[in-house]
DNA sequence: TTGGGG
């Protein structure tokens, strides 16, 4: 009896991670707070894996690893939180090159994860198949959950870029919040992210005379979110893409919740059509952060004072005020963002806004009356939140132009307009545009009273361009 | 088996 009862118990043993260290090759139980989390993938076997590092009191810094393999992604430990606790039962300690870490075996080890906080209860949010609780898990997970409380937080923050900081380049860290995930095509997904800055503005590569074949995307996306979605997002900050159509790998990445925030580690940043994008690559790590991390709290926090200001809707890299090529009648109405007009809940409605010009159709502006003399034009708006297209007809692009202007004097501003460098050089379409800030009227309709919503247009009116 | 730290 005795026997049995030592056995039971023995059997029960967690190790504190610095005496797993020295157990290699054993099956041996942990149980630690999670500090992050990898994207899970298809791994080059059959399997899913996914990697999860650990820590504890003997091992409050570096932590240990434990690589996961699973059937399918739904069995894989799916944490909500970094902070968050996992119980694990029979892993395998693993020497690997200069460092030890954890196998979790799919034959034989088990898992429970558990919230971190203190005072949660002890009922694990998912187990593994061959998981068993026990009355004693209470204690160890209390115990876990105190010491949690006492310790120094990390600040993630410091190496992260925020998106108002965002550049081209490799390997960089993100905090945001993951507003919606997509999947776009076989195994390639799209992120939509936000951390409530402005993404700086790019210069336009495009060339103008292509508007008409292949014109510049208004999104990244091969098919537009719904306005469903889009009355999601916020109103204020730059909404990143993100893809991984570079990842030779399939990652899981239906598991990232919208509404998380989120610090992704190794992601590359790049220009597309004007665009940002974020690329994901099999390298690339995230973790879940709890939803009262600092950072991100900080981050709202900020949004909440700016939607609130009557005129913190402008982009806060038109400073101090936008270009003066353009003036618009009503100077007493607040700005709104592309997101607040894409998100208004009526079909008909008017608006001010601060965006840039990125594209006109026609290219040229000796085409931008039709045979009979009238306006019409094209033009592609974009700001901090959106892009979207905005059409000048007839009496508002009189006002638009004052008048009608001579060929010369047109083509001045609509360089003006477009950020195209005045130069000598006869084809400016090859040139990088680089467009100011400026203020704009808009108004929106709809063309088909029987799909009122999937019909709306923008016009502009009340605007003028001054060159 | 598969993946694996800085």
């Amino acid at each position: 009896m005795s026997n049995l009862k030592r056995v039971d118990h023995d059997d029960y043993k967690f190790l504190r991670i610095v005496d797993a260290i020295a157990s290699i090759n054993q099956k041996i139980n942990l149980i630690g707070v999670i500090t992050e989390i990898g994207i899970s993938k298809q791994s080059r076997g059959p399997d899913c894996c996914c990697t999860i590092k650990i820590v504890d009191e003997s091992n409050a810094s570096s932590g240990i690893s434990i690589n996961f393999f699973a059937e399918n992604f739904e069995k894989l430990p799916h944490v909500e939180s970094a902070g968050d606790i996992i119980q694990l039962v029979r892993v395998v300690v693993k020497r690997h090159q200069s460092g030890v870490n954890v196998l979790f075996d799919k034959k034989f080890s088990s898992f429970a994860l558990y919230e971190g906080r203190e005072g949660s209860n002890f009922v694990p949010y998912q187990v593994s198949s061959k998981f068993h609780a026990r009355d004693l898990d209470k204690k160890f997970i209390a115990g876990l959950r105190k010491w949690t409380v006492s310790r120094q937080p990390e600040t993630a923050s410091s190496d992260s870029l925020s998106l108002k900081d965002i550049k081209q380049g490799h390997q960089f860290n993100l905090i945001c919040k993951v507003l919606h995930v997509c999947e776009v095509k076989d195994g390639e997904w799209m992120l939509f992210v936000w951390d409530g800055t402005d993404a700086p503005p790019v210069n336009i590569h495009k060339k103008l005379d292509e508007e008409l074949e292949n014109p510049l995307p208004l999104q990244l996306e091969p098919t537009p979110l719904s306005r469903k979605v889009l009355c999601k997002f916020p109103a204020v900050g730059t909404v990143l893409r993100m893809t991984n159509d570079k990842c030779n790998e399939k990652l899981g990445l239906h598991l990232l919740k919208a509404g998380k925030w989120v610090q992704f580690r190794n992601i590359d940043f790049e220009v597309r059509y004007g665009l940002w994008c974020g690329i994901l690559l099999s390298k690339s790590k995230f973790s879940f952060l709890p939803n009262d991390d600092d950072y991100a709290l900080q981050c709202q926090r900020t949004n909440d004072e700016r939607v609130k200001s009557k005129w913190d809707r402008q982009p806060t890299t038109c400073f101090p005020r936008p270009s003066k090529i353009i003036d618009t009648d009503y100077q007493d109405v607040p700005f709104v963002t592309l997101m607040d007009i894409l998100t208004y809940p009526e079909v008909i409605a008017k608006f001010r806004c601060v965006v840039r010009v990125v594209a006109t159709l026609p290219a040229h502006p000796r085409d931008f009356q039709a045979p009979c003399g009238t306006y019409r034009l094209r033009l592609t708006l974009e700001d901090p939140t959106a892009r979207i297209h905005a059409y000048i007809y007839a009496e508002d692009g009189v006002k638009f132009f004052g008048g009608y202007p001579s060929i010369d004097k047109m083509v001045k501003m609509h360089n003006a307009l477009l950020g195209v460098e005045e130069t000598d050089d006869a084809d400016s379409n090859e040139k990088a545009r680089n467009p100011p800030w400026v203020e704009c009227c808009l108004n929106s309709y709809n063309i088909d009273e029987s799909d009122v919503w999937g019909s709306i247009r923008y016009r502009i009116f009340a605007t003028t361009l001054i060159g």
